[in-house]
DNA sequence: TTTAGCTTTGCTATAGTATAATATATCTAT
DNA sequence: ATAGATATATTATACTATAGCAAAGCTAAA
């Protein structure tokens, strides 16, 4: 079921599997909430997942509007926005540009790792950096909200084909 | 000498004299350096630094031109470059917005909290988020370049105010 | 002290990102 | 079938950022 990849896609990775397991989640999690996933948004989220690179609102209305349609700026950020409240997607703060949450449901604090090269994003879930950063708030005098943890450097497979 | 502050601005924060100590610093650290701080990008430092909040360029640029000068954007967006090639001020990411460095001449990895209140941010530099971060990241297979962390919240002297 | 080369600033235009506001259409539940 | 709520369409505009080239200013060597 879960064939959403979790780290960088690896040389096997199955790709249409992948977007075909994520819209199936989504499918699952709307009705579950009773959140309408219409095809709007449906093929926007497709768009979002058509690589694990983040994407921005103007190339996503890009290829919306790819066979002709007009759809305007408004139409892909309210998409967008509605993805981003039930967790289907990330924004990637430090690049103005939106990627398929590898983790539908559990929508907990994430970090990014996002290789320079490929512009391909792993999603984790650490603990550890979740616990470093409460400690780090306490000592300042400050209550976390809403961490944001995107990491910006190479993925091995890049580094290793250079 | 060093009266920048490190946290939050506590209530009897003398503003006046943490902005003049961070333009001696970066006086010091640009002659030290042979780095040229024209009035202009002095201008521009000045005005990051006229709060503790994240600035945007365009909010810079209109303080610049406040006596009726008629700066244009790239004049902004190059001196808040040379700033940031200097690590007199930080970017943040998930604002689009510039703050002073608390500590020019160190910079190193930073982690930022922002308070969603008084918009106020302290700047850390904790060895434990680097740590963590650097864990994950070899978990995940990724070489850390750029970390961005950017922590959303709000701070105790806000909290308390409510 | 003049000139050549480099850096900085000025200026115009334009690209890229995001939202306000209002009108229309569609869906859902009675 | 209809009222109320939700979603989409459309136009306009605000906000953020950079390309490209011209003019001015600085620095160092002759």
């Amino acid at each position: 079921m879960t064939s959403i990849i979790k780290n960088f896609p690896g040389r096997h990775h199955d790709h249409a599997a992948c977007i075909e397991s994520a819209l199936e989640q989504a499918v699952t999690l709307c009705r579950e909430r009773g959140a309408r996933l219409t095809p709007l948004r449906r093929r926007v989220l497709e768009i979002v997942w058509e690589s694990h690179a983040p994407l921005g609102a103007y190339d996503a209305l890009q290829r919306m509007n790819a066979g002709g349609e007009r759809n305007a700026p408004p139409t892909v950020y309210r998409a967008l926005e509605f993805l981003l409240e039930h967790g289907l997607i990330h924004r990637i703060e430090s690049r103005n540009a939106f990627v398929g949450c590898t983790t539908p449901g559990n929508s907990h604090k994430a970090q990014f790792f996002i290789c320079r090269d490929c512009g391909n994003v792993a999603e984790t879930h650490s603990e550890e950096i979740g616990e470093a950063i409460k400690a780090s708030a306490t000592r300042t005098g400050f209550l976390v909200e809403k961490p944001v943890v995107e990491i910006s450097g190479r993925c091995l497979k890049c580094h290793d084909d250079e």
